[in-house]
DNA sequence: CGATAATTTGATTTTTCTCAAGACGCGTGG
DNA sequence: CCACGCGTCTTGAGAAAAATCAAATTATCG
């Protein structure tokens, strides 16, 4: 019964603006399973029976065209959950980017213990309406932005979901990235290329970044006007 | 308490692959509201007060990038909500595209209903569930899709929330099929009368859509692939 | 240390956008 | 009921962005 006036179905759920908007654990026991590189949690079109919850390492949802073009609508950091609000079969792939460690539950248990309690079922649609938000915020990025812009909003998001803010890994692939970010792995690389010699990042190696000016790669990000960012028009 | 073991919160309620997934009249009053064309319901960032169920008419959800940019999330048909799942300020624009009329309930009572019913919470979820869905299906569309995939999809989508499934009516301009696909208004309209060229449809007035091969069309949205469609080549 | 895979960079093509003009349709008012 | 005017839509030409093809370079992992 706790905390049960908080939220409510239409939204009454603070959206969390701050960092990584994690799901604090579930009021269940769970099981844990680890998941090495690249391994699927599970995949698309397979009967849905866990809900997952990251707890180490980074997660992949992708889902393919029948012609072998991928998306990757999401990747997940501890904390996030997947394979909720799904029908009878997953409606997407889940795999392991890095090794990862995560918590799973079987869906019927997690259904039965929403039913008694009403602070879990305000979390879950509270973490629902979030994901909503972020895919809709998604859909402008890639129906109206430049590659530029981004691949300056990932890095910016990406720092939200590391301990330096400054100093980000991408541990997963520019084919990743690209396949989230709806371009092809050389614009990818290109782009990356072009913030170093901006002088926005630097890259002292192919999973590792560095934000040089994080306030004007904000700015591209958040929109078409970076005027706070003068460009020293490096070579 | 009426079918409160129907669906669950990690998914369980079936995904309604049907037509226009309705959702059936919410068990409250709810006052009605008409709007003109143009009319807002909502903008973004006000303080979101009231949920909607569209009743008569076609609503478009919209986000602007501070530089005027404008993506359009959705296209709202009889039964569909709007306002639902957001933080304490609306985080969308919801305008009416045609005249519409609206029925509209205070966010507070809706949870509150929701408090006492298993079936609402349920149905509630569910239609969140299929809204998250349908934006991951729209991420890969604009990810992946090249213009022409783009506007099949949209035709084959559309001709779902119809009384004809040949026979369509385009309430909106072609700004907003623009600003809904990723493209612009000359990519749209030169994709239309493409499509109209290779014999795909024909276009009576400039909102008016007939459908002459769905099935070709419906091949070209699911995916690059076309094999069943060998295309006569016309002028 | 070496083989393989990933990444970067370059050259070229394709797709889509931008700019521009003309056609069409719709609503209004005569 | 028809003419007029404005806004929308279509079409064309050229430019820009990103994709594709190709090769060289650099990591990574056994």
């Amino acid at each position: 019964m706790a905390g049960s006036q908080r939220g409510g179905w239409s939204g009454g759920a603070p959206a969390a603006p701050g960092p990584a908007q994690a799901f604090s654990a579930l009021p269940l026991a769970g099981c844990h399973r680890r998941f090495a590189a690249g391994e699927a949690l599970f995949l698309d079109d397979e009967p849905a029976e866990s809900v997952y919850q990251v707890s180490e390492g980074v997660i992949r949802l992708s889902k393919m065209l029948p012609d072998g073009r991928r998306a990757i609508l999401r990747f997940l950091y501890p904390g996030d959950l997947a394979g909720l609000s799904f029908g009878r079969h997953y409606a997407l792939t889940a795999e392991a980017v890095t090794p990862a460690v995560v918590r799973s539950w079987r869906r019927r248990a997690l259904d039965r213990a929403a039913e008694g309690s009403a602070d879990l079922r305000h979390r879950l649609s509270a973490h629902l309406g979030r994901e909503l938000e972020a895919a809709h915020a998604r859909l402008v990025l890639l129906g109206r932005m430049s590659a530029l812009e981004r691949v300056a909003d990932f890095l910016v998001w990406l720092a939200r979901h590391q301990r330096s803010a400054t100093r980000l890994s991408l541990p997963m692939t520019r084919l990743d990235i690209a396949d989230y970010l709806g371009l092809t792995i050389e614009t990818v690389s290109r782009t990356l290329s072009q913030l170093k010699r901006q002088g926005m990042i630097a890259l002292p190696g192919p999973h590792e970044v560095v934000l040089l000016r994080p306030a004007a790669l904000r700015a591209l990000a958040g929109a078409g006007d970076e005027d706070q960012a003068p460009l020293p028009r490096a070579a």
